[in-house]
DNA sequence: GTTCCGCATGAATCGATAG
DNA sequence: ACTATCGATTCATGCGGAA
């Protein structure tokens, strides 16, 4: 199997046009908060941010594949003792321009930035909004599932024989419909809450997110040998996860210094050899 | 001290008319979700909901006093595969009304509903939405401090292999980390991250919310004496919180069967002998 | 007094079926 | 085509009775 990164220097509107229609499975990105990361594009204001961000969003809706999906990781800051209204009226323009705002996960940030001030608490979540453009997208359950509740094990540890004939008395208390299909799991699906430390394992740089963020919505939205695309690439998180798990991506990045940084950590193409058991596939 | 509870029966945008302006420093409240409780409360249409829900906040912000808090507790279901937006709109609309939206907590269900479906998960977290009238308010940060020590040992001793493992999968990050930061120091201020389970009462009686949840946010913005009000009462569980808590309180309920079960729950009047070390004071 | 286990019950959501 | 109802699915928690 053939895996392709191709990084691209430049403003991302501009860059976007060159990628071709349905072409992408998954866009996960983290782009500049409004105010923030003002020496790179700009600090976009927070009454600008829809104007300016809209024009991508129309890009990525086309380069999606309808079978993709988009996660958005953003979240408003506190403008004068007020949380900015911004993304609320991004989420709303965004569906006038098409996209369906399918789910908001949140991540909790379990070691949030620190700090302390008379009026609020330390913000300790940030939003992971998904957007698609129809119903039916691919999503791959099984391969984020986590260990269960240690209940189960107590609770399901030595059934007797009456429990598993419950499946005829019909007291509907859920437990006794399929309880043969307990036995044998161990592991639960997930919640719409992500419970990661903000830790960025990086060796210097610092990114906008672990790696574990991209990870989970890699796993659960492509299969390898499907393509993500990263508009915002900063430190290139999401590109060199993608890599490691054997998925082809595209990075956009405005500044050479961070553009430059990543290529010099991924290669252009990597060959992998077939394997039955591929780790990261769904074989 | 003197402590009254008054509980209305009526339709809430029409008792608000008779509280008084600027009397009240902490409205908390759950209405009824749009297309919820179609059974009790009629079922207001998503599409409709904000336009029924304006004139009531119109009210509470009014009866607010300048230095209080209105605290909403809601969140928005899945119609046709997709979140629905009215509870942005909500924001959006009360802001021009003149409220402040401060803050938004988020609650995060452990137990959450279960469920499987092909394109999502549980729904693990509801919102919190803090609103203001003014800059500064009352916000009394050190009565919601979490002791850390007795905490982390508590938490230590309880944790059950599954957190371990779901939590601390992650780089060697620090489950053993940080235990000693714990253990040198006495109490921490939270997030806006709250993590309650949702109360599942085996008995009759069932609450939108666990009693968890005023109290905390009544510990965080008054202090004893003052005033709560919650103009959806439903079961009541603000009102008894705030009168084990030494707060006046107000409830509205517009069905009667509810409105007479909190009624035969809370006395209207209450007397606390004075005391210098008030459990629930700020002396 | 503990610990253990049976059990009911959630502000859920989707897809199929019925009017 | 569009809405209304119903069944199937799923997991964590606290209560209460038993050991």
């Amino acid at each position: 199997m053939e895996i392709k990164h191709d990084l691209y220097l430049g403003d991302c509107e501009e860059v976007l046009k060159k990628i071709p229609d349905n072409s992408v499975d998954l866009v996960f990105t983290s782009p500049p908060y409004a105010d923030q990361r003002k020496n790179t594009y700009g600090g976009i204001l927070p009454d600008d941010y829809v104007d300016w961000f809209l024009p991508k969003t129309e890009h990525m809706l086309r380069v999606l594949k309808p079978t993709g999906t988009f996660v958005l990781n953003i979240k408003e800051k506190v403008v004068k003792c007020e949380r900015s209204t911004y993304i609320l009226e991004l989420i709303l323009a965004m569906r006038k321009q098409g996209w369906l705002w399918t789910e908001e996960f949140i991540w909790h940030k379990k070691n949030c930035y620190p700090g302390k001030w008379p009026n609020r608490f330390r913000d300790a979540w940030e939003r992971l909004l998904q957007f698609n453009k129809n119903k039916k997208f691919n999503m791959y359950q099984e391969e984020v599932m986590v260990p269960m509740g240690d209940w189960a094990k107590i609770r399901l540890k030595n059934l007797s024989e009456t429990d598993k004939i419950r499946d005829e008395s019909k007291v509907g208390s859920g437990f006794g419909k399929n309880i043969s299909n307990w036995l044998t799991r161990d592991k639960a699906y997930p919640t719409n809450v992500l419970h990661l430390a903000t830790e960025c394992n990086n060796k210097n740089h610092s990114a906008a997110f672990p790696e574990d963020l991209p990870e989970w919505f890699i796993k659960l939205f492509t299969k390898a040998g499907d393509t993500v695309l990263d508009p915002f690439m900063g430190s290139g998180t999401t590109n060199i996860v993608a890599n490691r798990m054997r998925r082809n991506s595209i990075g956009i990045e405005i500044l050479s210094e961070y553009y430059e940084q990543v290529k010099s950590e991924i290669s252009p193409v990597e060959l992998y050899l077939f394997e039955s058991k591929d780790k990261y596939g769904h074989n």
